[in-house]
DNA sequence: GCGTTTGCCTAAAAGCTTTAGGCAAATTAG
DNA sequence: CTAATTTGCCTAAAGCTTTTAGGCAAACGC
């Protein structure tokens, strides 16, 4: 029997598919194994165990997201920076279901800090940059957008908002909409 | 050996404590088993399989959390509705994160219908009557509540926010505050 | 008290995780 | 170009979780 060419790259990637296909809970060692047609033990020379292939899954979803958010970015600023970098997370958890949930995966600080988690967070503020706000609201409405991007849209991928009117099209624009609105006039302190 | 009294009823109740403890997903058949010094086929009788047992759990945890919706929400109305609704949710995630994660958990739509998914939508909306909005706003408004709330709640709870300044309990006031000036001055569509 | 139901048991199969040790293919060195 | 070394995938095995099947004794209903 011949080698296949097992890395822990082409493990995390096949993983990071893996989870799209079947949710980011089902993949298994096993799975994966299963998957490029080896023996389970295998795996265990290119990952550490289970825990660190999911974390690896984390990471390379957290990249990517970040990777599409300074596109989308690029060149934009106020609203249109603000729809733009929602509609990435958004597209993102739609795409792939399964890494936008490896993303939400807690890693312990250190791995936490090496991640592209900073990443995202200078985003949110660098969008933040085209309305007029001073810390500490700066980061109050980080820590808003923040909650906002990341509870619609797992609500919405959860069917949360299932099947009912109005479309969630309509309401994502609406709330995007809202958030601007909010944004360019942020409700000063008492 | 004697019979120790097993019931669904105390078993979903002993699982949502472990998960309080462990985290949701360590709950397992198992692991309640050893909890109440049982052998694990025992449970079976009692709890259809591993799946029923984390959707029994979810179920509490909904029914437990718009219990105490409709308790806060007595006799509010306006901004004070929206506070009170606001800390059921961050509260009842800081003392029962299992419970809080479990409540996340997807249930296929005949359940979610069942459960107490429904009430939690009916509160929310009930908020909105001290505001002045008419459909479809109302209920964009009320995908953006549910979306802060969770989305606030999952992050504070998962470490997104650890350990910067300003603390998140003033964060938690102002996007407060934010979203209630939202509220009375939602912006019209275009 | 007697029969039935019910509750917890033992047994067993199947799947996932992880470690240890082996052999052969690929790589490096002389 | 062979020899030594590293590397990649393997077999074997132990431990844990899930789930089903069948058994025995305690609790309950009359």
């Amino acid at each position: 029997m011949g080698r296949v060419g097992l890395t822990t790259d082409r493990l995390v990637r096949a993983g990071a598919e893996l989870a799209d296909e079947v949710g980011f809970d089902q993949v298994t060692v096993s799975a994966l194994a299963r998957r490029f047609d080896v023996k389970v033990a295998s795996l265990y020379s290119h990952v550490k165990n289970s825990d660190d292939l999911s974390t690896r899954i984390a990471l390379l979803a957290l990249e990517e997201l970040a990777d599409r958010g300074d596109l989308a970015l690029a060149g934009r600023a106020g609203k249109d920076a603000l729809t733009a970098l929602a509609d990435v997370y958004r597209d993102y958890a739609r795409e792939h279901p399964g890494r936008y949930a490896a993303a939400q995966l807690r890693l312990d600080p250190e791995t936490a800090a090496a991640s592209a988690g900073p990443r995202h967070a200078r985003m949110t503020r660098a969008i933040l940059r085209g309305y007029d706000l001073t810390e500490p609201d700066q980061t109050h409405a980080v820590r808003l957008l923040g909650s906002v991007f990341h509870g619609y849209v797992s609500l919405e991928l959860g069917g949360g908002f299932s099947h009912s009117a109005p479309d969630t099209q309509e309401t994502w624009t609406r709330i995007l909409d809202a958030l601007d609105a909010l944004l360019r006039n942020w409700p000063p302190k008492n």
